[in-house]
DNA sequence: GAGAGTACTTACTGATGAGTAAGTTACGCG
DNA sequence: CGCGTAACTTACTCATCAGTAAGTACTCTC
């Protein structure tokens, strides 16, 4: 063969879920083959099925690998010993830009595992378990003694705010993170009542 | 037979649209089976290709009847005689209460249609003109000169969170659209900032 | 360099599902 | 009534795709 060499298991198993996360996060889990998905590896089929067991194995050993990937960094970025609203502004940068540098990796996780039923769950509690953080740090940051009921609202609108923001985001030429968390952030804090002006 | 009687095709047809959405909503496009469809709408295969086509022009014949219905709820609420805010006020009340009432034809819309490559494009703009609408009247309510790039990035922004909010709502026992339309009207007006306690 | 084990392949099977051909039954209208 | 047409069905075809059986070849170790 002209470039294909023999790898240890460990490295073909990442090579199949790169492959893996790139085919699902066009296609979806329905509209992906395993032959699609074993020609973008290049590899053959039946080592899609010896290592990795069967399709939908393979489909949440790439979500959980997403997710997990996404986890860290965000963690990485805000540490703990940090103020509050700076864990904030640091966390949701580091979202947006993970969003711009792994695009599909957002993509299977958002909008592809979000639509499969078997997956929908792991993917809402997961989004349920950063809304609860995101509601814990901005009941720290804020003086008012609202309920904490309502800080989970809150947190989890801006949640969907961000996935929205990181949408759009990817639709332009040259995302910019900065961008994009700047304008959640005063959104969180103000609304529309006493946005600086700098917007960009 | 029991109860099946013979029907004008108009009215077969918006059954079968019925059956189509309820089934490509619980299991996506690729999910979904011509024989389950049928099957759902207690007719026989044969009849849905007669009158719709293919499973493509299927979907997107329930894409296209579901938006229509959506957007139609909501414009009929928010009349454009009224003042910017009491519109916006409405039209989110009425989005939520549509959601609240339709839910297979908003997973259809938002979760299903959203993935599948061929009709993505259709959902994305059809989004982007509601954000459009909204980040108007925002202009008109709002007293600064901000300029009208943020005001779009602004009401993308608060149209996730309000999709995030319809999915919250969604997961709740007793759905209340009014609870979810205030929050969020909150939201955008001020943020976490001058937010009034009686949240509920 | 033999022998073992792991990496890897070709070539199948069986099921499912999109789409259709050809026919059957009810209804409406002269 | 009877005859035309629209509503509807059963019973297929053909392609695709998840999953597998059975085997080949590289490479590492002694």
């Amino acid at each position: 063969m002209t470039t294909s060499k023999r790898l240890p298991r460990a490295q073909r198993e990442q090579q199949m879920l790169d492959a893996a996360v790139e085919v699902f996060s066009r296609n979806g889990f329905h509209g992906s083959s395993m032959d699609d998905i074993a020609e973008v590896a290049m590899i053959s089929k039946p080592m899609l099925y010896l290592y990795l067991g069967s399709k939908e194995e393979l489909f949440a050993a790439c979500i959980t690998r997403e997710a997990q990937r996404f986890v860290e960094a965000v963690i990485a970025s805000a540490d703990a010993s940090l103020a509050p609203r700076e864990q904030l502004d640091r966390g949701v940068l580091a979202f947006f830009t993970f969003v711009a540098e792994n695009c599909d990796s957002w993509l299977v996780l958002y909008r592809q595992a979000r639509s499969e039923a078997p997956f929908a769950q792991q993917v809402v509690s997961g989004r349920a378990r950063v809304a609860l953080v995101v509601s814990q740090l901005l009941q720290r940051t804020n003086p008012h003694g609202l309920d904490a009921a309502y800080f989970d609202a809150v947190a989890f609108a801006l949640v969907g705010a961000g996935e929205a923001l990181a949408d759009r985001m990817l639709d332009e030429q040259e995302p910019d993170p900065r961008a994009s968390a700047t304008l959640l952030v005063d959104l969180a804090w103000h609304g529309l009542a006493g946005t600086r002006p700098a917007a960009r």
